[in-house]
DNA sequence: CACTTGACTTATT
DNA sequence: TAATAAGCCAAGT
C-alpha cells in the first residue's frame, strides 16, 4: 500500500492503525514496511509527527516496552499518562507484560 | 557538499 | 555476559 508514500507517511499510517490498549516497537513498524534496520527512521518520523494529531506516537516504544521516546512529548509523563489512560501499565516508564500489549503491524494482513 | 546525529535493532567480537 | 560494529534513511550543521 502506499508505496509512493514518503517512508514518513508510511509510519504514520502504521502508528494510527495501532488499536487502543495496544502498543508496537519501532522494529516492528519498521520491518511492516519492509525496512527491517529502518527503525531509527521510524523514530526519525516520530519526531516529524508532531505536526500530526493523528499519530499516537504514545504507543510506540522500543523492543524492551521502555518509554525512550518520553522527552520527545509535551511532558516526560505525558507518555506514561497516554498509555496509563488506555489500561496500559507502565512502571519506571517501562510497560508491564509488554508482550501482552504489544500489536504487530502486519497482523492486519 | 561532507559529516554528524537520531524516539532503534540485530549480529558479531 | 557485556561491549562494539553495522545497518537503516533522513535532516541538521
Amino acid at each position: 500500500m502506499a508505496k509512493d508514500m514518503d517512508f514518513f507517511q508510511a509510519v504514520y499510517e502504521v502508528v494510527r492503525l495501532i488499536p487502543p490498549g495496544k502498543v508496537t516497537t519501532y522494529g516492528a513498524i519498521a520491518q511492516a514496511l519492509g525496512s527491517k534496520g529502518a527503525a531509527r527512521m521510524v523514530g526519525w518520523a516520530m519526531n516529524a509527527s508532531h505536526s500530526l494529531s493523528d499519530v499516537p506516537a504514545h504507543r510506540v516504544v522500543n523492543r524492551k516496552g521502555l518509554l525512550t521516546g518520553k522527552m520527545h512529548f509535551e511532558d516526560e509523563g505525558a507518555m506514561k499518562r497516554k498509555l496509563m489512560a488506555e489500561g496500559i501499565p507502565v512502571v519506571d516508564d517501562q510497560i508491564q507484560q509488554f508482550e501482552s500489549f504489544f500489536w504487530d503491524p502486519k497482523e492486519l494482513g
